[in-house]
Formats: structure tokens, sequence, C-alpha cells
RNA sequence: GCCGGUGUGGUGGAAUGGUAGACACAGGAGACUUAAAAUCUCCCGGUAGCGAUACUGUACAGGUUCUAGUCCGGUCACCGGCACCA
């Protein structure tokens, strides 16, 4: 019989959705459970690609291995529909989005059954669906509710070509990551989530967590904690000034201030200062750049000094001048800064362009060159009064503890992570359920009532003033508020795209109540996701924004762990054949079809985990795919050629063995390549030795999460099926004997001081003298060792032995 | 600039400090075939040699060690992230 692959994976795929399905969770829970989870995708129009079937595949593996091992598995699926894209399709061809929607997901989940992976598909989570977002309205209420969730008018990421705002996150070298258009600064009022209040324990309970460490690194450095000190600075205007630093040690050594062209007090002083006009004329500059421009065209220093006003060094009181500057962040620290050319790269060439006194008060640089910043703990303090003689690492506790007991400053601890920006004047989101009324304020709609559907409209476009469509809908904007049952207009402003994706792995554990997010059971049972894999490039975006709101729900008591995952792991990218980006221009996209179509779904499964270590980027090679298919043809062969013997051939004892080790610690440790090559290596052997029936079940059973349609199929084929009534996905992981995965004799290493001279075989576990004695029979080993003494042998056992010789 | 990662045959990639190149792809030789495809067998880092073999080889130049692709310090290149963060 030939290996027809088409039609064995339409038949069993059809068998496992209809007839037998083995994938969906079982009630049973005293069971121990395990929740694998992948990032769930975004159903764009080009439908699925080869870089979703890395992960997918991946964990489906890992989730199949898991069932065969006994545990209950919670292995899911849904879509994250919301978003740009969709919405812009959709306007493009008048065509409503959720439409549009349905039509992906339904062309998604097909793709999806063709490579047979087991999801739990009666658990599918759909963000757009009203009984799913209900609940992210719920969350985002509850954040309302405990005040963090908060409207604040502030300059805001506006790409110009999306007429929408952008969090941070979203903006790339300046420009929108997912148009490309040019973004600049608007001040608007939007809705603000306070994740800066959860800064602290984002950061400490990494430790909590088995993430990858340059996840874990990524969102450290991104929530970038700092401690500083606050210090405050009088000045000739009378106000005090309040300045962030982190070398407070350097305070004898402020010869300026630095104040952000954002910085309140400018405004307040317009009237003191004497040259206003250009100092108004600076600050109205810096409004018109983006963020971009400005750290682009930053790179030569620019400032204007205020005329009539000045600060006091508070250490010494000394008068300083005082500058307005874009170098310096409104939206970090207080806005302003001291500057210490002596000690600080950025102070120093400021200071130089000025002409501004630079003074030493670290030994061990040349500050005539450039500054002496911190490096290592070198330096040594001077022209610092009560200081000098210390190390910085001495000096910076003395001087918090010094200003402190002056009353002019405080420690304090800094973070780079903003609050985020959760508004977007967009239709296809979620609409926050919230009304304005002139009387009573902000307003959340009542829970108890029908949730808040996003209405039909008659038009996605952006009104001109760049608002929501929706706030074109009178009759859905104008209501009754809440509280006090005036007129009162609803919020127009949808939520981003992440916010849905924000919890989605709560709601696969109890996808269809009513009542809850889920229950309290599935959530105590199923919490917390066990493993979750995805992209890299959700580190500091989803990941980040979910492990927020879920501390939330924690200490508000609706989930029952601090954190939500308790294991990541990430992926690398597959790249085009020439080692680029797939992107559609590029035209080197593959689509998974085309490979299904011509070598089967069970050769791209193999393939795709073959192609190199996981977490890294893996070139494309349909070429290469050739070999997985080889493979799977010779799998085919040698069960057609197997013995009728159910028992394990002796000669193949110890090479199933190895193999099952190898593949059941691999497929932990997410090393799927090299399980795949020792599969490949057990089948070369059997091939070689001949093999039964018996030896065939064990492979079957292994090389059943990687390919399991072909397994299936020859599973039933030699009878197994039968007699067992059980598919091989359904049957019992085999478990290996370690005193069988090592064989009688070794092939052992001679070297002659450190250099290989040969090999010897040797019964295991051979003594040392033996073991040399057998080296000395070599030839080479003789020629090298004659009028030689062996000074010493080291014996690694059985790999090598090295003797080390010195001449007589 | 800072943070993280990577550098191994023609290619993708393997190697708890212990025989570098597993397993594949491509290539070469042969078998089968009228022929091709498929399949099977063998070869396949470099230099020298008919060959046994010798030397050499994991980005570069060092160090530690009986032994280094692996550990340590330095240099270079590439990839990803952040970027005036005080």
């Amino acid at each position: 019989m030939k290996y027809d692959f088409t039609a064995i994976e339409q038949k069993w795929q059809k068998r496992w959705q209809e007839e037998k399905p083995f994938a969906a969770v079982t009630g049973d829970t005293t069971r121990e459970k395990f929740y694998g989870l992948i990032e769930f995708p975004y159903p764009s129009g080009q439908g699925l690609h080869v870089g979703h079937a890395r992960p997918f595949t991946a964990m489906d593996i890992i989730c199949r291995k898991k069932r065969m091992q006994g545990y209950n598995v919670l292995f899911p699926i849904g879509f994250d529909a919301f978003g740009l894209p969709t919405e812009n399709y959709a306007i493009k061809n008048h065509i409503h989005p959720a439409k549009v929607t349905r039509d992906n997901i339904a062309n998604f989940t097909k793709q999806l059954h063709m490579l047979g992976y087991s999801f739990d598909w009666d658990r599918v989570v759909d963000t757009t669906d009203l009984k799913y977002y209900k609940w992210t309205q719920w969350i985002f209420l509850q954040l309302f509710k405990h005040g963090l969730a908060y409207k604040a008018s502030m300059p805001v990421n506006w790409c110009t070509s999306c007429k929408c705002v952008l969090a941070n996150e979203e903006v790339v070298e300046g420009v929108c990551e997912r148009c490309g258009s040019p973004v600049i600064r608007k001040e608007k009022s939007q809705w603000m989530l306070a994740i800066t209040k959860y800064a602290d324990r984002l950061i400490d309970d990494l430790d909590t967590v088995d993430y990858i460490n340059r996840v874990k690194i990524q969102q450290r450095n991104w929530i970038g904690r700092s401690e500083g000190t606050e210090i405050n600075f009088s000045t000739t205007a009378g106000d005090v000034m309040t300045v962030y630093t982190t070398r407070c040690d350097t305070l004898f050594g402020v010869t300026y201030m630095v104040l952000s062209p954002e910085h309140p007090y400018l405004k307040k002083w317009q009237d003191r200062i004497a040259n206003w006009d250009e100092v108004a004329a600076y600050i109205d500059e810096a409004a018109h750049k983006s963020d971009f421009e400005r750290s682009e065209l930053n790179k030569d220093k620019t400032g204007v000094r205020l005329q009539g006003v000045a600060a006091i060094n508070p250490a010494n009181e000394t008068e300083i001048p005082i500058f307005v500057s874009d170098y310096v962040l409104m939206g970090y620290g207080t806005g302003a800064v001291m500057g210490v050319p002596g000690h600080d790269q950025r102070d120093w060439d400021f200071a130089t362009k000025f002409g501004l006194p630079i003074i030493e008060v670290v030994k061990g640089g040349d500050i005539t060159k450039e500054a002496f910043a911190l490096k290592d703990d070198t330096g040594i303090m001077v022209n610092s009064s009560f200081l000098n003689g210390l190390t910085v690492k001495e000096a910076i506790p003395a001087m918090k503890k010094w200003v402190t007991e002056q009353g002019i400053g405080h420690p304090k601890t800094n973070f780079k992570l903003r609050d985020w920006v959760f508004s977007r004047q967009r239709y296809w989101g979620e609409p926050i359920p919230l009304v304005n009324c002139p009387q009573c304020g902000w307003v959340p709609i009542d829970e108890r009532e029908p949730p808040l559907l996003l209405p039909e409209v008659e038009s996605y476009e952006l009104t001109d003033d760049g608002e929501s469509p929706l706030s074109a809908m009178t009759d859905w904007v104008n209501t009754t508020c809440p509280k006090c049952g005036g007129p009162a207009k609803r919020e127009t402003d949808t939520m981003p795209q992440w916010a849905g994706s924000c919890w989605y792995f709560l709601r696969y554990m109890d996808p269809h109540n009513d009542n809850a997010l889920a229950s309290k059971e599935a959530l105590e049972y199923w919490s917390p996701v066990d493993w979750y894999n995805g992209g890299m490039e959700h580190t500091t975006l989803h990941l980040l924004y979910s492990r927020f709101w879920h501390k939330f729900l924690y200490d508000i008591g609706a989930v029952p762990t601090p954190e939500p995952y308790a294991k990541r792991t990430s992926h690398g990218m597959i790249l085009g054949e020439g080692g680029e980006k797939m992107s559609k221009s590029r035209g080197n996209v593959v689509n998974p079809n085309d490979i299904i179509a011509q070598y089967g779904a069970d050769t791209m499964r193999l393939y795709i985990m073959f192609v190199g270590d996981f977490e890294k980027a893996a070139i494309w090679s349909t070429e290469a795919v050739k070999g997985s298919k080889r493979f799977l043809d010779r799998v085919w062969n040698l069960a057609e050629s197997a013995s009728e013997s159910e028992d394990v051939t002796p000669a193949n004892e110890a090479i199933l063995h190895k193999t099952i080790k190898k593949v059941t610690e691999d497929i932990d440790e997410l090393k799927l390549n090299t399980a795949i090559a020792a599969m490949m290596t057990a089948v070369n052997e059997l091939s070689a030795n001949g093999c039964s029936r018996g030896d065939m079940r064990l492979l079957l059973l292994l090389l059943s999460p990687f390919a399991p349609h072909i397994v299936e199929e020859l599973w039933e084929m030699l009878g197994f099926a039968a007699k067992s009534g059980k598919m091989a996905c359904q049957e019992t992981w085999p478990v290996y004997d370690e005193s069988k995965t090592v064989a009688s004799t070794v092939a052992m290493a001679v070297q002659v001081n450190g250099k290989l001279k040969g090999t010897i075989t040797m019964p295991t576990d051979s003594e040392q003298q033996a073991v040399v004695d057998a080296a000395m029979a070599v030839d080479k080993v003789r020629k090298a060792t004659e009028g030689m003494t062996v000074v010493k042998t080291i014996l690694v056992k059985n790999r090598l032995v090295n003797l080390i010789v010195k001449p007589q």
C-alpha cells in the first residue's frame, strides 16, 4: 500500500472531530491538570502563515504527550479579532467588520484543522463576541472603580494616517507600528490605565515565575526601575524646584539647571523672565516636534538660558543659571534636572556648548576631555565638603541622608514605564462602558443591565475631528445618567486591541459562563497557565499588560493566583528562503496549505519542528522539507515490513529505550529538532536490524505527537487499534528502562597528552587498568608512548582515557 | 551609546568541559531501470598523500585546564530591543 497522506489526514481529522474527539478536557478534576497556551492569532485576511505553525505545532506536541502521560490537558484556541486591519479592510470594501471577522475566523479554523492540532474546539473564544467582551468591559469597570482607569489630558502619539492615538509601545522609530506613517504629538483627553502603580510588583514577582531569562530581563529593562533622590532647589523666583537624580553624590558639582520645555514653571515665571520671547519661541518649536524628531535633532544640544531667574545650589548656596532645553523630558522624573557637567556626558556637552563651569567632584578621570561618569567604583569624592575622601558608593547614601535631614530632599524610585493610553478613536473595538453626566461626572453603566453592545453604524470612517465613528451616532451617544437619571452622553472611544488579549486565557477555563468571567471552581482548578509560549515581540506589550490585569484581578479577589503564567517560552521567527523576514512585498511568504497539499500535514509539522533550535530564528527551505517526507515514507515502509511478533526485538531494545528517553526529555525541554533526529536515527537502525510489530508499537507512540495522522493509520493497520479499542493518541506514553538504554559495550576515545590517537571498544563500566591495557594495544598509542613514562592517567568512564606521558 | 542574543562544513543545524560536524538538505559515485523519477549502497571540513596516515580546523588573537565550540577577560562582525531616562 502507498502512503496516501491526503486521504489519511482527511480521514483522521474527520474522526478526531466527529467520531472520536479526544482533545476535550475531562471533567475529572482529581487528575493532575496541564494548561498549555499559545498566543491566539489575529484572524487576518491572509490566513494562517508558517510563522503560526511553529509555536502551534510545538505546543500541540507538548499537550499530546501530556495527555498520553495521563494529565487532564487544556489546550485551547481562540481569536483576537478586534483591531485595525479588519476595520481598514471593512472601510475599503464596504463590508461590516463583523462579517470580515466571521469569514476570516472560518478560514483560520479550516486551516488549523488541516494541521491536525488537538485543540479543544468546544472552548473557542472570540474577543469580538458580545458574550466575551462584556467581561472585558466588566474588568475595565472594576479598574475604573478602583481608581486605576482615569481620564487625563496629555500629549499623545497621534498617527497622521490612522487618525488615531497610539500607545508609546505602538510607535516604532517615530512611525506608526501598523501603517508606517509619521507620528506627531497632540494634546488629547484620554483614558489611561495606571499600570505604573503595579511597576514594583511586576518587577519583583518575576522572581516567582519560570520565564526564559531574556523575557525577564526585557521586562525589567522596560519597566526601568531606578533608585534615586529628589532634591529641592530654591530659586530667586521664590518657587522651589525639584529635580530627580541617581547621582546625588555630585550635588557639589552642580553648575546649572535645566527645565523641560513643558515644565509648568516656565509659564508661571513668564513675567520674571527677561528674555521671554526667546524662551517662548523655543518652547513653541519643541512642541511642534515629535518625540522622534526631538531625539533625532538633539544630537547637538540646544537650549535657552532664562534671564532674570536663577536657582540656588543647596549644598553650597551658590547661585546657578537655569536653562530650558528639550533634552529634558517632562515625562520622566520631575521634568527638571541638575546639570553636573563633570560627571554626566550630556551635561558635559551642554556645558561646553554654553560655556558653563565644569567642577570636578569625583577624582579619577580627565574632565577637560569628557565627563567622568560612574565606571566601576574607582572614583573618590573631592571638592565636596563632608563627602571628601569617600567613594561614590559611600557618598550616595551619605548624601541621601544629608538631604533628608536638611529637609531638602528624599530618596525616590522612578520608572521608565508609563501609564497605558487606553482609548482609541475607532469603531472596531470594545466600547468603553462609561457615561459622562454633567451633574455626576463619569459614571459606569449598570453592571446588571444588558451589556453595552457595539452598535451598528452607517460608516466606520473617522469623523473629521478624529473622534470615533460612534460619536456620529447621536441616538446611541445620548443617554441618561445611571446615577441621577439626567441627560448624559456615552463615551465614544473604544478600547485598544490589547484589551481582549489581557485575560482570554481565563475565559478558556470556563468559556460559556454567563454569570462570571469564569467560575471560581474552574479558576481554582486550571490556574495558573502551566506553559505559555509566544513571540518575543509581545514581551513588553501583551505579556506585561496581561500580568498587570491579572494582578489587579487577584487584588480584587477575582482570580486565585498573583501571576497568570507559571512558565513562558518564546519561539524564533521563521524567515524566508533568503534569510529575510517573510512579507508580501518580498514575495517570500510560504503558505502552509501549499506544503500540506504537496507533502501532507505530518511532513509540515515535522519539518517546522526539525528546522532548527526552537528559540532561534530559522530559515525556511522548501527543498529541505523533502527530508521530513522521506522520513515518514521510511516509517511507512518499515511498518509494512515489520514482522508479526508483538515482542520487542532484543537487538532493538537498547536503541528503542534510548530513543524513548531522548524524545521524552527533549519534548520537556522544547528541543523538538533533536527529538526528531533521535527518531530518525532509530528508524535507520530498525531498518538495518529488521523490526517487529512490538518495536513499531513503541516507535509509533513516540512519533504520535509529532505526526499524528500517519501514526493513527499505521496503528490501525498493524492491529493495535482493534486490540485496545484506543487510538495511539489515547494510549499511555512509553516509559524507558534506564538500564536498557546502555549497551553492553562502549566505544572509548584514547588520547595521549590530550591528542586523539584512536578508539577502543570496551565492556561498559570497565575499570581503569583494563582500559589502559586495551589502549596500549592500539598501534598509534604504542608509537606515541614509546620511550615515554606515563605520569598520569585520566579516565572518564565509558567516554575516554587520556594518558599523560613524559620522556624518560 | 546601553541591554540581550548569535558567530561551527556548500546549506539547515548537533555536541552534561571529554572522539567536533549527530540528524538532515544539496552534491558526487554506484545498483536497480530501455530511460527518468522513486528507492537502496557508499563518499562528502581543509591541506598533503595512490593509500595507511599526518597536519590543521568551531569569527579573531589570548588565558585557565590533562582536555575548550563549550569556562574567563579582550577584539571584530551580524541580529533583536531600547535610546538624551538625569
